[in-house]
DNA sequence: CCAAACTGATACTATCTTGATATCAATTAA
DNA sequence: TTAATTGATATCAAGATAGTATCAGTTTGG
């Protein structure tokens, strides 16, 4: 079960970098060499995220996006949202024979209360919540020169495989 | 996003279907009827679930399936990781750039508690939980006979759509 | 003004996962 | 002995996810 897909993780990976650098306009091919993302998936996964208000763009030379709100009301759970759609507990279960009631159904009922957490957890972490994370630590790393490859050390350790 | 897809679903409620009848095998092929699931997919669940030693079998006529456990231990949680494997959070977040220590990620962090708490709750729901709900509220509804075609009323209630 | 650097929009392809079917051998009860 | 059944496996179909390509329109700097 993969809780995150690729739009997700691509979309938190470029709101970070966009609120790295708040109030300049930075490049869809930027983000994409920076954080090695495929560049025209990208581009849709940020106008996605136009469509939504959480970043606006501006076109032609020296163009480029920016966060459309604060950090801290960029929550991941409308990224999941907006990529993943909304959990669903299951097409269905128990359909003719059992569960002549639907509002009383145990599982249904447990598996909207897990939903509910999940929700209620993800609704918590903001962009700018990971942003000071990721300052606080250090975490931050200068981007790729042309051509140089990726630390492979890095590779191994500071990424989840 | 999905929590449970079609086997974990077909597995759940054959076995409610085995925990109310335990002590006899039933067969597939009933299973399949009464409970409206493709036959062979069913039988390749079923075959899962007895490598995990969830349930035996008895082949040949009057063959069929049977629990291998008491209800109360079999788990929603075992059946999701069976059918479904372990949660993942994301092939990865924050590659080269971020994360230089994954250990103190935040957002990483965050999924795995959150992870944590979807797999307790899930460990907590039972076959024989389900079993005392479904039995106490009367739920439980009996099989369509030959060519009878499913209640529309049903259909629209009692069921998740 | 024009060329280059950009985004907007959209269509297409590839790959992976899930869901479903088909087949044949082995077993068992009547 | 035959029909009902499971064991094992191979294959196919459908859907979701991931990635590519293309062209039109906008902006800026020379
Ligand atoms: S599982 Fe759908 S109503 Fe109970
Ligand atoms: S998200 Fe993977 S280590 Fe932070």
């Amino acid at each position: 079960m993969k809780v995150l897909t690729k739009k997700t993780d691509y979309a938190i990976r470029a709101l970070l970098m966009l609120g790295a650098k708040q109030g300049s306009y930075i490049s869809a091919k930027s983000i994409a060499v920076e954080q090695d993302m495929p560049y025209q998936f990208l581009r849709g996964v940020l106008q996605e995220m136009i469509r939504h208000d959480l970043i606006i763009s501006k076109e032609g030379v020296q163009g480029g996006f920016m966060l459309a709100k604060d950090p801290d009301e960029i929550r991941v759970r409308q990224l999941i949202e907006i990529f993943q759609g909304t959990v669903q507990v299951s097409e269905c279960m128990f359909r003719k024979q059992i569960c002549a009631n639907r509002s009383r159904c145990v599982l249904r009922h447990e598996i909207m209360r897990i939903e509910e957490v999940v929700n209620n957890e993800f609704e918590k972490v903001t962009i700018g919540k990971l942003l000071r994370m990721l300052s606080a630590e250090g975490n931050m790393r200068p981007a790729l020169k042309d051509g140089e490859a990726p630390d492979p050390q890095t590779r191994q350790t500071g990424i989840m495989n």
